[in-house]
DNA sequence: AGCACGCCGACT
DNA sequence: GTCGGCGTGCTC
């Protein structure tokens, strides 16, 4: 590390300056350190810090504690060369730990991600033609200073293969003057996206909350909006502006997208409209595109970043917009680790930044909807649907009424099967959607009853049957698919239960038969490079039908999707979660949101055992803010966020006995209190994941409490031992 | 998070 | 008799 250097004469200061250090590690707090000898550190500035035997990085946090002996403290020494963390992102930490009871240091070590980031920039040495003429010149050096001829800087072996020669013909070179050291830039720069490298072309409501937008910009202050749009409705220019008006502002953006959304697709769009693309942050970058793009943060170079959730923890120096494109997803939840929702962080950062926030969705979280219903959010409506002339209609197939003649038919109605036939004789294209990946979600035996699960985890094999495999979709075991059951030993006796795309796919193929198809789902078998095949050729018009998981409910326009079957409308809507209904809706909205053109609406055939249940009716009466607004009832009766708070504790650990035993422990320790109820504990969802036993306790409270004083509190009176973890989960958005 | 210290099995 | 398994505890 890159230390300051003191020269040992430094005259001796009366007092030498100590400080409060966070390390980036799961401790209580930061930890007092002497500071060089004249140097004063403020808060958010970088140091080497000498722990036990080696040494970490930290953070100077605030004065020191003063609570450990003076002669027990260690030096710690600022780095140089490095900007400060931005006091905000220190302040961030702060919110966050306290927030999600989580230690500061843990919270520190994901806004210091980039480990590399603090070492010194290594120093490239290139060469080129230089001025003198080699006493001795022989083919191979005359090849190389060919090669150099070009005035391009090269390294001592890019230059040796250039010229297909040995590293020792370059030396000479170099020591004959003939070649020239240059020194390169570590990294190229990031380009600056331009402000108006295009215009914008945008329809009034679009116009309208631009400006709305661009007026925040201009603001410099904290303030959320919910840009609410259709499919369609050109939610992307309108945020595009107020990126546009941060850039004239001279701030940063940071764009937040759930991690499957992160696309090409994206990149280029903001190519087209600033001219390069934004800067990118996710956990598949490379080590040392991670050191680039957090050094160009840091530094302000880096204008734009688009990224996953880790993203927020990065260390901009002047954020002047924050965007969470689609909002309401639930990949913006981390569940390992550190437990938050990124869309709620995102809000709290833009306020430590004192910046807008916009929170984008075509079906918002319902917390966010309240928050503009309720006036706390601007609510920037754009209604009008681009290219396409009106919403596809929506029509129920009550699955218990519809009577089959053709007992091949498991999953496709008659009336979904009509419609396909109609779609596909006036050419044009459909889609059959269902949640569920692989052939079957369940295996079990005929004779017995065994049904087939993991080892590790309280979950079903999923039959993946083009692999002829099962599969734990939970922890990734999996074993090739067995003839006889693995229980009772008979042969033979094996039956996949349910429905899953590949066997939709199945009995889609047996009644059209001449239909061209394809099966998208995030399989890694079929890989995601061939998902996005299937995609490319479904929008080529290659194939008719696309059969996939929701990985086919996002983005893309297919103009010749007319007709859109929805398998099992009632999937996800029964596991009794709080959310499981608005889930429901948002995701079956998105996906019958794919079908319509310009000149013919869209048909959707929702299957469902359930048709009159409130989502089906929303769907079929496209009654979004109706939905919402039962939704928002429904929740205030029962004192259900937002109008109610939540906490889950999970514990876990191997031993499942001791696991058990610690949770109960918990469960009695819980202090009583007015306004706080709490239940369990209970075995979780999935009792076992990965080979961990995991037991969940759940705290209600009404919305004014502290939750956090009363889960530290709570915490406190159970000594939790190592094996075990006990995770807190504010605001959880799932009961698994 | 590392790393050391500390008590119980198969080996240079 | 040691080398080494990872359980528990500490790091200013």
């Amino acid at each position: 590390m890159n230390r300051a250097r003191f020269a040992p004469e430094t005259p001796v200061l009366p007092e030498q300056e100590r400080a409060g250090v966070l390390l980036p590690l799961p401790l209580a707090g930061a930890y007092d350190y002497k500071l060089p000898r004249g140097v004063n550190a403020p808060r958010g500035t970088v140091v080497a810090a000498p722990l036990g035997n080696r040494e970490t990085l930290g953070v100077v946090w605030g004065p020191a504690e003063g609570t450990v002996g003076d002669n027990r403290l260690k030096i710690a020494e600022p780095l140089e060369g490095l900007p400060r963390l931005p006091a905000s992102l220190c302040d961030f930490v702060d919110w966050v730990s306290a927030y999600t009871l989580n230690p500061p240091g843990a919270i520190l070590a994901m806004a210091l991600r980039s480990r590399g980031a603090f070492e010194p920039e290594t120093r490239r040495i290139a060469y080129v033609r230089g001025d003198e003429t080699p006493p001795r010149m022989s083919e191979a050096r005359k090849r190389v200073l060919a090669v150099a001829e070009d005035g391009l800087a090269r390294s001592v072996p890019g230059l040796a293969e250039d010229a297909n020669v040995s590293s020792a013909v370059v030396r000479g070179l170099i020591q004959a003057g003939a070649l020239k050291p240059t020194e390169l830039p570590e990294f190229a720069p990031f380009r600056a996206p331009e402000a108006d490298f295009t215009a914008a072309h945008l329809n009034p409501d679009q116009a309208e909350a631009a400006g709305v937008l661009r007026e925040a910009v201009r603001a410099h202050a904290f303030s959320a909006h919910l840009l609410d749009g259709v499919t369609g409705s050109g939610k992307t220019e309108v945020y595009f502006e107020a990126i546009a008006e941060a850039l004239r502002q001279d701030r940063q953006v940071l764009i937040l997208l759930p991690e499957i959304a992160l696309t090409i697709q994206f990149l280029e769009r903001f190519a087209a409209r600033f001219g390069v693309r934004p800067a990118e942050w996710h956990s598949d970058l490379s080590q040392k595109e991670r050191r680039r793009t957090y050094r160009a943060v840091m530094h302000g170079e880096a204008r734009v970043v688009v990224g996953a959730r880790s993203s927020l923890f990065l260390p901009f120096p002047s954020l002047g917009l924050v965007i969470v494109d689609e909002e309401h997803e639930q990949a913006f939840k981390q569940q390992d680790g550190a437990i938050y929702h990124a869309r709620d962080m995102a809000v709290v950062r833009a306020r430590t930044e004192n910046c807008p926030v916009i929170l984008a969705s075509a079906t918002p979280s319902l917390e966010s909807f309240v928050n503009a219903i309720g006036g706390r959010y601007s609510h920037l409506k754009l209604v009008n649907r681009h290219g396409v002339a009106e919403l596809p209609d929506v029509r129920i197939v009550d699955l218990r009424r519809e009577k089959d003649a053709d007992e091949n038919a498991k999953w496709l109605s008659p009336s979904l099967r009509d419609a396909m036939t109609q779609a596909l004789a006036a050419g044009e294209q459909a889609m059959l959607f269902l949640n569920r990946r692989g052939y079957a979600p369940l295996t079990l035996c005929e004779a017995c009853g065994h049904k087939l699960t993991c080892p590790n985890c309280s979950a079903w094999l999923v039959e993946h049957r083009y692999r002829k495999r099962l599969a734990c979709h939970q922890c990734g075991y999996e074993i090739p698919a067995p003839t006889a059951c693995p229980e009772c030993k008979a042969e033979g006796t094996l039956i996949a239960c349910g429905p899953g795309v590949e066997r939709v796919a199945e009995e889609f193929a047996h009644f059209f038969p001449n239909a061209r198809y394809a099966i998208a789902s995030s399989d890694t078998l079929h890989g995601p490079a061939e998902t996005q095949a299937a995609i490319r050729a479904f929008a080529k018009r290659e194939i008719d039908v696309l059969i996939g998981t929701q990985i086919i409910a996002k983005g893309h326009h297919f103009p010749q999707l007319t007709l859109v079957g929805i398998i099992d409308a009632d999937l996800g809507g029964a596991d009794g979660d709080l959310r499981a209904r608005e889930r429901t809706f948002q995701l079956l909205h998105q996906v019958s949101g794919r079908a319509g053109r310009a000149e013919k609406p869209g048909l959707v055939l929702l299957q469902t055992r359930n048709p009159t249940d409130a989502v089906m009716q929303a769907l079929a009466k496209s009654d979004r803010d109706g939905f919402y607004e039962q939704e928002r009832m429904y929740r205030e009766r029962a004192a259900a966020p937002p109008f109610g708070r939540l906490a889950a504790i999970v514990v876990s650990g191997y031993d499942g006995e001791q696991v058990r035993e610690i949770a109960r422990q918990l469960g009695k320790a819980a202090p009583p209190a007015k306004d706080i109820k709490v239940w369990g504990p209970t075995p979780a969802f999935y009792s076992l994941l990965r080979g961990q036993t995991r037991e969940r306790l759940l705290v209600q409270a009404a919305k004014g409490v502290d939750m956090q004083a009363y889960l530290r509190a709570w915490l406190a009176q159970v000594k939790i031992p190592a094996a075990v973890r006990a995770a807190v989960d504010v605001d959880p958005i799932s009961f698994f």
